[in-house]
RNA sequence: GCGGCUGUGGCGGAAUGGUAGACGCUGCGGACUUAAAAUCCGUUGUCCUUAGGACGUGGGGGUUCAAGUCCCCCCAGCCGCACCA
């Protein structure tokens, strides 16, 4: 009897190997190809959770198995630092939020340390340390003399109880996306990036990223939102005012019914400020709100102004509206109407009796366009010279007669917005500048005067930003003149530090800029990202904004920083609830006679949806919980296991029990027969038995397919790989000197395969198997071509594409000899009673199929 | 509403157009044990009484010697966007 597997001890035997060897710690070596893996950085909450899991296992399984190829792996961690959350603990706790933040660090660390990951812990970074911030605000500098960074007067997005400015992006459904509380809007003055100078160089790179999903590609081509249409401009008639439009459809002038603006549109208080009911108007418009029902159920309202605007195709005067669907920050925040080809056009159009006219014919006959729009291409009618035109044809030419009149030109417009980096927080990175108190000028800090540091003598006794009312901190003096000066208050939005993060991993303790040109040139881009689907736009879009707008101001990168990416599914965990409806973490119930019970009383509780864990669900389990229970092996394959990591993965404890089997009947199995196999260099035997060439041949494929398995991100079919080869050698009987050879050949094998998946059980068999390198150094085995096929193949035989027969053949047998075996199988014989072959298909190595009749 | 993804046993999921259900979980039977746990062996898509057969990849059509896979139509679920002119 073998020793049962010591798993804690053992797993910390090697961890403490790895960290003394200083295994993962890398540098540039141009002797080998690099491979950049990168796991999205995570926010330092204190305790990680399932999710950080899976996606650190991933990391780590590609970590891995890239160094045992031969790559020169980075595989770095650090901390997205600065935020909300340690101020809120903050304000609820009195504690500070550095020191919040740091205190959770330490333990999320230790948490990461356990899992065994491969990680060179000696890059850390976090983002709080002045000494990464130091270096971002010399960016926003290089950003502010570029034009790339700006400041001003907006209306934005408040918060009111986190009392902060939010980016569009962070409203959700017209709330906070932290608070949930309903958004305000104020205006104020703001920093800005001018990501939108890079809009379409942002859309073209998408076609690029061949390794990034389709779904976040898809989703970053919407959010950019490039249109291609015309801006017109037409006088209102009876004033000196004109009014600017944007459209899309210039095809469809003729059929044109009213012309409209939004209600924050600056003409339409100037037009109409005075007219009865108009201040009532603009208030239901502001009243309807902007969650998702709201704009769903909104009716199309409309405020007639009283003035036309003159058609310039048909010489007709049409209304004008102030309407509650028109967006003033998009386009010109002004449109005509077509109510006979657009859906909201017509809704106002049988709102108000307007009138529909068709100017587009539809190629499948004639739709009624009063009772619904038609929205495809078609031939232009009841247009004049452009009748008989296709859409997209009339559309060139309507551009063209605008131009030659002066009245308008082809303008392409993006759904994409400047990035507001402002927060008026205190836990972020302080935008580094000055304001002069003579003339109110905006002086940047000197770079030899950076960082510009937080204080850490804050309170938070009053709602704000504390940096604002802090008593010396903002007063300072104008490094140009010396006169007075007052420091900018507001900090950055905290995408601000993960856009870069992934190059300062590079060159972590250089003083003088964020990266050197030479390390960015050597590791970038990264080769392999992977994190949650949550980022598909706002972080990955703002780091490839971010890697654009750093080479314009002379730092050496690429373009697109991520060139792989790979987004993981969400754990997920049933949820309990109890008679009264409470609900119950999963370590608070059993199952006792197939029903669900509180173990404390016995009391009945209820399985409900299976769900994304989540606290307020309690469906959630403690990673630190599972990798002491169970050790980091098991958690690391249960997680690997089953489920594809693109798919939604669903904690069960029964699962997380098998995974523990499997390591503990693996090195079981392995330490039983170790005395009967030959020592590690014994010569390969010249002659194999039968059984010994299977195994042999089932060995090498598994080798190749893992390694297919993994680079393809088919984790579970890896595992499922490596399970099978498990099988087939715990199940071997060895029987001569030559057999256990082949067993020691495929233990060793098995080993290596585990690696990336099970290190510290890699290690430990590795040992014992009487290696003295280190399995975290040692390269993939090689797989023997010639032994990937099989002597024989087993294949159906079909009549009429029924499978009535299965046939062993010789893996070189002619197609001669498969239809003659095939034909003589009894269930074939009995299937083609009274009936004539009339074909026979033959794929060599796949399948016989008779055609009979 | 628009766009995308997914649909296979009791469950998670495998299948370059070629033996559907690999691998695992669960269940059932057995061995070991005073007993249990652990472990090991067998079995586990549905239906028909068995030898054996029939049916089976959300539903309906089609292409093909052969369809889970390709094409068309429909249904359901999930995700993203949300009046973007």
């Amino acid at each position: 009897m073998s020793e049962r597997y010591n798993i804690k001890e053992t797993e910390k035997k090697w961890r403490d190997i790895w960290a003394e060897r200083k295994s993962f710690e890398v540098t540039e070596d141009t002797s080998k190809p690099k491979s950049y893996v990168l796991a999205m950085l995570p926010y330092p909450s204190g305790r990680i959770h399932v999710g950080h899991v899976r996606n650190y296992t991933l990391s780590d399984v590609v970590a891995r198995y890239k160094k045992a190829k031969g790559f020169n792996v980075l595989n770095p961690m650090g901390w997205d630092a600065l935020g909300l959350p340690a101020e809120n603990a903050a304000m609820e706790r009195g504690t500070h939020p550095k020191d919040w933040t740091y205190e959770n660090i330490a333990q999320m660390k230790a948490q990461l340390l356990s899992m065994g990951l491969a990680i060179d812990w000696s890059r850390e970074v976090a983002t709080c340390d002045p000494d990464y911030y130091k270096h971002e605000q010399k960016m926003f500098l290089d950003f502010y003399k570029k034009g790339l960074a700006y400041r001003k007067e907006s209306v934005v997005n408040w918060d009111p109880i986190d009392n902060t400015v939010l980016a569009n992006e962070q409203v959700v459904d017209g709330k906070g996306w932290r608070t949930g509380a309903p958004v305000e809007r104020r205006k104020m003055s703001q920093w800005f990036f001018k990501i939108t100078k890079y809009a379409d160089e942002l859309l073209q790179g998408i076609e690029t990223l061949d390794r990034w999903p389709d779904k976040v590609r898809t989703m970053q081509h919407n959010w950019i939102g490039k249109s291609q249409g015309m801006n017109a401009s037409f006088p209102i008639n009876g004033t000196d005012e004109k009014l600017d439009i944007y459209t899309t459809r210039p095809d469809t002038f003729y059929g044109a019914s009213f012309f409209a603006m939004a209600a924050d549109h600056p003409l339409a208080k100037k037009l109409a400020g005075d007219k009865e009911g108009f201040d009532a108007f603009i208030q239901e418009c502001q009243s309807v709100g902007t969650s998702e029902e709201a704009i769903e159920k909104a009716d199309k309202l409309g405020f007639d102004t009283g003035y036309t605007v003159t058609n310039p195709f048909t010489g007709e005067e049409l209304p004008l509206f102030v309407a509650n669907f028109i967006l003033m920050d998009y386009g010109t925040g002004a449109i005509f109407g077509c109510p006979a080809h657009d859906n909201r056009d017509h809704e106002f159009a049988k709102k108000y009796g307007l009138k529909i006219v068709q100017v587009v014919e539809s190629p499948e006959g004639t739709p009624d366009v009063q009772d619904e729009p038609y929205i495809g291409p078609g031939k232009i009618i009841n247009s004049e010279d452009f009748n008989g035109m296709e859409v997209d044809e009339a559309k060139a030419a309507v551009i063209t007669a605008l131009e030659e009149k002066d009245m308008g030109e082809g303008a392409t417009v993006y759904r994409l917005r400047d990035w507001g980096v402002s927060r008026q927080r205190y836990w972020g990175c302080p935008v580094p500048v000055v304001y002069r108190e003579s003339d109110g000028a905006c002086i940047p800090v000197p770079d030899d005067q950076l960082p510009v540091e937080l204080p850490y003598d804050i309170n938070y006794d009053e709602p704000g930003n504390p940096l604002d009312r802090h008593p010396t901190w903002k007063y300072t003096t104008c490094p140009e003149t010396g006169e007075p000066a007052i420091r900018e208050t507001d900090t950055c939005d905290t995408f601000f530090e993960s856009s870069w993060y992934f190059l300062r991993y590079l060159d972590p303790k250089n003083e003088e800029r964020g990266f050197s040109d030479e390390k960015s040139g050597y590791w970038m881009p990264v080769d392999q990202y992977i994190g949650g689907v949550e980022h598909a736009v706002l972080h990955l879009l703002y780091s490839r904004f971010f890697t654009r707008a750093l080479k314009d101001c002379g730092y050496e990168v690429p373009d697109e920083p991520f060139a792989g990416l790979f987004t993981q599914g969400m754990v997920t965990h049933a949820t309990f609830e109890d008679a009264d409806g409470n609900w119950c973490f999963p370590a608070e119930v059993e199952q006792r006679d197939g029903n669900w019970v509180k173990i404390s009383d016995g009391a009945p509780v209820k399985q409900g949806a299976i769900t994304k864990m989540s606290k307020s669900k309690k469906n959630v389990v403690d990673p630190e919980d599972i990798l002491d229970a169970y050790g980091a092996d098991a958690a690391r394959l249960f997680i690997l296991s089953d489920s594809p990591p693109e798919r939604d993965l669903e904690w069960t404890e029964g699962g997380i029990e098998g995974a523990w089997r499997f390591v503990n009947k693996l090195h079981r199995s392995l330490t039983d027969i170790l005395g009967n196999l030959p020592d590690k260099d014994t010569t390969q035997p010249s002659k194999f038995s039968e059984n010994a060439k299977k195994l042999r041949s089932q060995t090498h494929q598994a080798i190749a397919g893992v390694a297919d398995d993994i680079e393809a991100f088919h984790m579970n079919k890896a595992v499922a790989r490596i399970r099978e080869l498990s099988n087939a050698l715990s199940g071997f009987k060895a029987k001569d000197e030559a057999d256990y050879w082949a067993q020691r050949e495929g233990y060793e094998a098995l080993i290596c395969l585990i690696n990336p998946v099970m290190p510290h059980l890699a290690e430990e068999l590795w040992e014992q198997m009487g290696h003295d390198t280190i399995l975290a150094e040692t390269q993939w085995p090689k797989h023997d071509e010639a032994l990937l096929a099989n002597d024989t193949v087993t294949i159906g035989v079909q009549v009429n594409g029924k499978v009535r027969a299965t046939i062993t053949m010789d893996s070189d047998a002619s197609k001669d000899d498969y239809e003659k075996v095939a034909l003589e199988q009894d269930g074939v014989q009995k299937a083609l009673e009274g009936k004539s072959v009339k074909k026979m298909i033959v794929v060599p190595g796949r399948i016989v199929n008779v055609v009979a009749g």
